[in-house]
DNA sequence: TAATTCCCGACTGAATTACTTGGTATCTTA
DNA sequence: TAAGATACCAAGTAATTCAGTCGGGAATTA
């Protein structure tokens, strides 16, 4: 278990697709823009989500990404996972025993430790984090601006049936 | 909040100063040789858990480190962040609002996650992990080989009055 | 057909990790 | 008092990872 900024992007980056997800797949270029994040960086994490089917992509104009599976089954712990690749053994597990035998104490400690942190980011789903109301009111207002800006700039509504929403709302 | 190996290295240091409080100060030496980290950097990580009270050092024939506070007032959230050293603000928090005013969605979502992670890590203490049962026997079976070893192999049997522990028990 | 988007691989600068070297200061024991 | 053990300190360095750039496809929609 590995948690470093690129697990943010990620996280948060799943977070987005989340919360749009009724309004069609989300494009890199919006989350580029709303987060900050380089495009082809985010190019590179979004093809380990979707190595681990937490993500799915959509091609063509219209096209974006949307997750793989609904926000409830997929955890935080998962989408960590799926772009730190963190294998990180212990360094003296397979290679020499400690001290004749058993497994070295302090590592049988950490392992204890990770376990029990992989647990708690495993409990806590996408879903658990954007039903909360107040969220959902945020979002909601946004997706109003959105479709307001949406309005004003003109062509091309509506895309295969759904409706477009303007690149700024984050 | 980030996690790393060093985070690991520092944590499962610690662990070793919990686990032989009793038997005086832990040579930065020893934890070297036992978990496979060079002298110099387990230095370096020390220097930082110093400055944080984490730990005090003993100088001299006999000395090395010993916890600054009892293990059940060590948390691991303490322990990571006195190495990991992470501020690591999300990138839009103060630069430009990220539509209009209110703070970007996502990032209060992750400022979320995040509280809960540190809260998590912050409950746990040293001496929740090294209290156990199963950890206090494997400890004390080490103690007595150790002390087997430093009765096999000459000098200094005792300093300042506690009795020396050989290096390889780990 | 043209625009839009995902998809892919190679390369690059910057930061961080983990280690090295070469010291100095303080303490204990003989 | 001398010698050795240990913490403490600072500068440098190779390897790795982070984050980004570039230059292209391939699929889809209007």
């Amino acid at each position: 278990m590995k948690l470093s900024t690129k697990g943010r992007y990620a996280v948060t980056a799943m977070m987005d697709l989340a919360i749009h997800d009724h309004q069609g797949p989300v494009t890199l270029a919006d989350i580029s823009q709303c987060q900050g994040i380089s495009l082809s960086y985010l190019e590179q994490l979004f093809a380990k989500l979707r190595k681990e089917g937490l993500v799915e992509g959509v091609r063509g104009p219209g096209g974006g990404y949307r997750l793989g599976r609904p926000s409830s089954q997929i955890s935080i712990a998962e989408i960590i996972n799926a772009v730190d690749e963190n294998i990180d053994v212990t360094r003296c597990l397979g290679n020499k025993d400690c001290h004749g035998g058993e497994k070295c104490l302090t590592h049988q400690l950490w392992e204890d430790l990770s376990g029990r942190l992989y647990g708690f980011l495993d409990n806590l789903t996408l879903a658990s984090f954007i039903n909360r109301p107040e969220i959902r009111e945020v979002s909601r207002r946004q997706d109003t601006i959105a479709s307001r800006i949406a309005t004003m700039f003109p062509p091309r509504p509506t895309i295969g049936g759904t409706t477009v929403v303007a690149g700024a709302a984050c």
